[in-house]
DNA sequence: CTGAGTGCAAACAGTTTGCATTACT
DNA sequence: AGTAATGCAAACTGTTTGCACTCAG
């Protein structure tokens, strides 16, 4: 089995892949919900959309800094996104929030962290998926997500 | 099924409940380790071991601040406690971190955020446990340890 | 005595907020 | 023109660190 998100590639433009959906979706749906179309947070959606892995707010910004967006912006830019379910926001506990494009389709996967190079990758697992579905349903809680995040050693860092 | 954390009671130094066992164990394994045994960090570890839910490091130095407990100590406790595989820290994602005693005979568990009132409760469950085995063991990672959250509505939020 | 451990305060990192300015609509 | 959105810088929050002092061994 293998870890979902390398198989998903990051193309710029180009492609036809899931992310550049991704990206006009969340255009759109900001749009609809009342939101002018800001070229500053088009950046942000755009590279949310054309990144596979999760990114940080400071990967955010630095990138953006040439473009002459400020920190504050992507910070607010996040905030909407995440608002409107746009995207996921992920705490692995290095104090540093990490971000990345909640699909449409509901489909998701959880994310392994390296304890050594501090790598977050991403899997999927649907009998994992039934698993979790089913707790919650036993338990006396409304659930309405989970995150599920693995630590160890990845690949490269354990030989 | 039940959360079970609900079922450890909180007993003050009287009772024979598993943590007052945590905090001496604990106690002795810090001693092990070859560090002295400072009033200051056998209040945290007392505290921890009182404790039946997770607890934040703010939580920890506001009620040691009467005994003259600073906040640096308490992070250089928690930090020291973590190292040595004695509590766990979680992150719910609110920038804070929370600390919970680790019991030495390995069970654990996993936790309930409620959005609402942001109360972090617990639960365990066998068959998730088995779930995430599974996947650890197909994934090309060397998987060491897990956290699952789940968020939502607790009970008393719901009605 | 000696140094591990401490308390305080200053330093830090990530994130949020106030406000004057910019630029979609 | 009107106002959402921005950039900057200052404010905040949680955590870490430098340093002189204390107390367990």
């Amino acid at each position: 089995m293998e870890a979902r998100s390398a198989a998903v590639r990051a193309r710029g433009t180009a492609g036809g892949g899931g992310r550049e959906g991704w990206a006009g979706h969340a255009e759109s749906r900001v749009r609809a919900a009342g939101h002018r179309a800001s070229t500053a947070r088009s950046r942000v959606i755009e590279l949310l959309g054309e990144q596979e892995c999760v990114l940080t707010a400071r990967d955010i910004a630095d990138r953006l800094r040439g473009e002459g967006v400020g920190v504050a912006t992507v910070y607010r830019a996040l905030e909407l996104l995440e608002g409107l379910g746009l995207i996921q926001r992920l705490d692995v506990g290095e104090g540093t929030a990490r971000y990345e494009p909640a699909l449409p389709s509901g489909e998701h996967h959880h994310h392994l962290v390296c304890d050594t190079c501090g790598r977050v990758s991403a899997f999927a697992d649907p009998q994992l998926e039934r698993a979790i579905a089913r707790v919650a349903g036993r338990l006396d809680y409304r659930v309405g997500a989970h995150d599920v995040i693995l630590r160890g050693e990845c690949p490269s860092c354990s030989t």
